[in-house]
DNA sequence: CCGCGCGTCGATCAAAAGTTAGAGCCCGGC
DNA sequence: GCCGGGCTCTAACTTTTGATCGACGCGCGG
């Protein structure tokens, strides 16, 4: 009682009931963190985690509908005094880690992490630290290393066409661009990408995450 | 005490520490149903599934690593007086579901689904009976109704190569062919699949599973 | 034994894609 | 107010791709 460690208190986000179950199960019995409100939803996430009485927010990426947690991370983050949000997901890939640590995310663990790091990394980031999965710090140093061959708009717009496997001149009138346009649009993905025909270009940018599916 | 209804027993397998504790808080408070092991990998849940004390595994299908669960499946099933396999997976693609339940699955579920319903597939999948979550039904149904346009094993070989962006002449050089195999094989490719041009057949053969990523 | 699906190869022709080299418009930053 | 980047468009030219033939050997099942 005489303890100046305050107890940190946990929200968790995450669509799937099994999940919210396994991570209280794996939290709560570790002493120090209590676990206050779950959230299906990011929207229910957003809102709880508004009333101020949250140390943590455990954070999926993927839920079902509405908004994603990313979005949900920015809102969260945006006010004063707000919780430190903790991505645990699924997956790691390069699409997903950046956009999240933008919006603000304080950590970013897969959830194939075992238990014990999982609780360190809560009173990692409780403490305002940033924890990373080793495999996703991979990718980040990748990234950075290799500069991300920024696409603009149009381009990206043009290219997701073409990955669901339509032509140029399809592509331009669902653009309302001219057949010459799109191809001018191309020429740039290609030399962006070092690559020389649209499947390729497809492939490329689906590996960086670019482009989704 | 008088009861002749025998407790269930279940072994959970799943890479993830989370999702089993998960999967065990939710099943364990069920009334008929105990939880005897755990499996981290394919492999172990297929010689703990051997051990004869088990009557349904939860069986998840991807593994971080070695053997994936549709092939721990095939084994655990082909043995007399095997156990149940529920497949518990996040995602019900087309890809995944067929496989599966060819490898000889009782029931396929999907990581969302509420506690209830999870207890309900055991029960149900203990009796021998099958359970498929909606989602993963309409799939099949979809499936049944358009059948699936198969490939052979080289057009499937040609249209990997493509899909990572190879010219035609490339995957000739790849697979010691010469460019109008390579054409003629496509072009097979392109009916079956309905399309007339490589980035379409990617797109399409993607969605259908016939090719990863 | 014969047919059929598969895999292989070839050739021609037409269409799509990619290359190159321009040029004009709009907007935001210096 | 000028400059540059992003976006749009044009045009001629080359390469790749796709369509449509036809052909051959091989293995497997009726």
């Amino acid at each position: 009682m005489t303890e100046t460690e305050a107890l940190i208190r946990l929200l968790l986000a995450d669509d799937h009931p099994v999940v919210r179950a396994g991570l209280r199960a794996v939290l709560e019995t570790e002493p120090g963190l209590t676990i206050v409100a779950e959230a299906a939803t990011a929207e229910a996430a957003v809102t709880r985690a508004a009333e101020g009485d949250i140390d943590v927010v455990l954070m999926d990426l993927q839920f079902g509908k509405g908004m994603n947690g990313a979005e949900a991370t920015a809102v969260i983050t945006a006010r004063p005094g707000a919780p430190r949000v903790l991505i645990v997901t699924t997956y790691g890939t390069d699409a997903d880690v950046v956009p999240a640590i933008e919006a603000g995310a304080t950590g970013y663990l897969l959830k194939d992490a075992p238990p014990e790091d999982l609780a360190a990394a809560v009173r990692t980031a409780a403490a305002g630290r940033s924890t990373l999965a080793p495999t996703v710090a991979d990718r980040l140093m990748n990234r950075l290393r290799a500069p991300r061959a920024a696409l603009t708009r149009r381009e990206t717009e043009v290219l997701a066409l073409v990955a669901e496997g339509l032509s140029n001149q399809a592509v331009g009138r669902r653009l309302h661009l001219t057949e010459g346009t799109v191809k001018s649009h191309l020429a740039h993905v290609y030399a962006k990408l070092g690559v020389d025909s649209r499947t390729a270009a497809v492939a490329a940018a689906t590996d960086l995450g670019l482009i989704r599916r």
